[in-house]
RNA sequence: GGGGAUGUGGUGCAGUUGGUUAGCAUGCCGGUCUGUCACACCGGUGGCCGCGAGUUCGAGUCUCGUCGUCCCCGCCA
């Protein structure tokens, strides 16, 4: 074999007189007739390889057979290329390598997809030749990127004391959160195993054992209905600690993303991260994963229409709800009537009982409220409240819900007709709600999980009053509007355990079938422990600049959980199914 | 579970109110060419228009069904 003395990103003028050997694919071939320019790649870069029929006829002849993706190896000499032929899009374009000895490794078949272009193949061909795909160089950068990510983390944690520490996959199934993926027991016929959707329990129990300091890079399952930023199986950053509180796990957090942005992308981000209240972000933005870059914050107008005489709205007003809306600049030619109604009817969808808009063009205002509120209008143009050019959306009702659908309808225009924004927009989100009515099953459900610790002069103040008033010691990390991280303190005293899980509606009975090894473990001196898990897919994605986690994963899957290229999930041999003791319903 | 988009030579796309032989680019094959770098130029190959039914004298185009993919809502403690 011809082995390689350098790679293909890595010869410069300095090399120039070296007798060298590149390994790589063929790229492209340029035939000038009198000579010929082979491009060679590997995951370092490209190199030019000079092939002179003036010098070894034969060679060249043996050149001319070369096709795209052909593996070979190429022994020559580094060479100066003339002054008005250096290249200086290319890194290693002030050389090129002058052929001595050609090995075709193995041909390769015309290429269904192109590896030397970046323009976007259809995502079904991509995936099911995805080993062609990860040859493009966004996607083998992608993946570096990742494996900086992954190593940085590595150091970061390992050098600050945190103990990389695996957990099984085999598990058992833990009760809500998300569907679990099974896995059928052959020895134990009849029962199950589940896959994780986090090692949650495992490194509280790790806590109890006295790992003070875990962490660990844990592929999670859940089996939901996926997004561009949702895969069935997905990777987490998984951390914990004992003896610390929340604000040590942001400390700890901050040191690590500011190491790894350096690390892994160049790139200097702001400690400490900005934080925002629950509230704040609903209020201010309908949404607990705001992308604050783009502004349209929401505004209450509901003091505009306190005495009006539009009924729809005095009774909103009267029954204490309110009046918000956000503004989009610069849409007031853009809307059409058609697409006005679009955004009515996805209001609606969203539990609105219809959409008002403001528009303020160069005829002055138009609305939906024009006839019933003329004064209201007046009032918010005099404030300054919308511009000329201008299209506000407002809801009026409840204000929770008033808030989600405007969130809704933000984050929507912000991905549809928004130019994507450059920079990284970091910050906590705290103080979340503990409980969430559950308005299907009309019970209570625990916000983030069971085992997060409440705040505890709020569990004390309304525990029998209005236990949604009582906030949890929880906290997500919101990147360019996407959830990147959720953690928590957990709950390390039995008395408050059992209190969650009595107002969760949890009979004991289904508690102990369930957590129950959690709960003995509990028994015997578990430590305060706090800890969060980050998603590494987005987390790498963001730093990409990648709208979807595909391009960040080297095999995923699609909206429909399958592997094209695998073929994966598939029907099994009888025998299979037989020594798990499994029929299948016809 | 719901909504939207999409499927046409190997690949990326166009195809008008249904109307002769489905077009363009690129790739691929052949030819010319000694400094290209998405080489250029000339010639050629290549498609049962996702699949199945229907309407029609006639369907890539219209209708119904079905399958795949993408995005969103629900769902994702």
């Amino acid at each position: 074999m011809l082995k390689r003395t350098h790679t293909c990103g890595e010869l410069s003028s300095q090399d120039i007189g070296k007798e060298i050997v590149l390994n790589g694919w063929v790229d492209r071939v340029r035939d000038l007739g009198g000579m010929l320019f082979v491009l060679v790649r590997d995951r370092y870069g490209k190199t030019q390889v000079y092939f002179d029929p003036a010098a070894d006829k034969q060679l060249y002849e043996s050149a001319l057979k070369l096709g795209n993706e052909y593996t070979v190896g190429i022994k020559g000499i580094v060479n100066k290329r003339p002054e008005k032929d250096v290249n200086t899009n290319m890194s290693t374009g002030e050389i090129e390598v002058m052929a001595k000895e050609l090995v075709v490794f193995s041909e390769s078949e015309t290429p269904p997809i192109y590896v030397n272009k970046e323009d976007d193949a259809n995502e079904n061909l991509r995936l099911k030749y995805r080993y062609l795909d990860l040859r493009k160089e966004k996607l083998q950068k992608n993946l570096m990127l990742r494996h900086r990510v992954a190593q940085a983390t590595r150091n970061y944690l390992s050098s600050t004391g945190f103990l990389e520490i695996e957990t099984p996959f085999l598990t058992k199934s833990t009760p809500e959160g998300a569907r679990d993926f099974l896995v059928p027991s052959r020895l134990r016929p009849g029962l199950f195993y589940a896959l994780p959707q986090s090692p949650q329990i495992f490194k509280q129990l790790l806590m109890v054992s006295g790992f003070d300091r875990y962490f660990q890079i844990a592929r999670c399952f859940r089996d939901e209905d996926f997004r561009a930023d949702r895969q069935p199986e997905f990777t987490q950053i998984d951390i914990e600690a004992s003896f610390v509180d929340k604000e040590d796990i942001f400390a700890v957090v901050e040191g690590l993303l500011k190491y790894m942005f350096k690390q892994a992308a160049g790139v200097d981000i702001q400690t400490p991260f900005k934080r925002l209240s629950y509230a704040d972000a609903m209020d201010r933005y309908g949404s607990d994963k705001p992308d604050t870059r783009y502004g349209m914050e929401l505004k209450d107008l509901t003091g505009y229409f306190a005495g009006t005489s539009a009924a729809f709205l005095k009774s909103v007003c009267d029954n204490g709800g309110v009046i918000k809306g956000f503004t989009v600049e610069n849409r007031a030619e853009k809307y059409s009537r058609k697409k006005l109604d679009e955004f009515t009817e996805q209001a609606k969808k969203a539990g609105a009982n219809g959409l008002i808009w403001i528009i303020k063009d160069k005829d002055g205002i138009r609305s939906t409220i024009k006839k019933m509120a003329e004064k209201e209008l007046q009032s918010i143009e005099n404030d300054g409240i919308i511009n000329s050019g201008d299209v506000m959306f407002v809801v009026a009702g409840e204000q929770r819900s008033v808030n989600k659908i405007l969130g809704q309808l933000r984050s929507q225009i912000i991905r549809d007709e928004f130019e994507k924004l450059d920079g990284f927009d970091i910050m906590w989100i705290v103080d979340f709600p503990m409980f969430a009515f559950n308005e299907e099953e009309k019970k209570l459900e625990a916000e983030h999980h069971p085992f997060t610790m409440p705040n505890l002069s709020d569990l004390e103040m309304y525990e029998k009053t209005d236990p949604l008033k009582i906030k949890a010691e929880c906290y997500d990390l919101v990147i360019n509007g996407y959830e990147m991280l959720s953690g928590s303190v957990r709950i390390h005293r039995k008395d408050i355990q059992k209190k969650v899980f009595e107002m969760l509606g949890l009979p004991e009975e289904e508690i102990n079938e369930k957590f129950g090894f959690l709960l003995d473990a509990f028994r015997y001196g578990p430590p305060p422990h706090a800890g969060c898990a980050l998603g590494l897919d987005r987390l790498v994605a963001v730093m990409c600049n990648e709208d979807s986690i595909k391009e960040v994963i080297a095999f995923p899957k699609t909206a429909t959980g399958t592997d094209i290229m695998a073929d994966a999930p598939n029907i099994v041999g009888e025998r299979q199914l037989r020594d798990l003791k499994i029929s299948l319903n016809p």
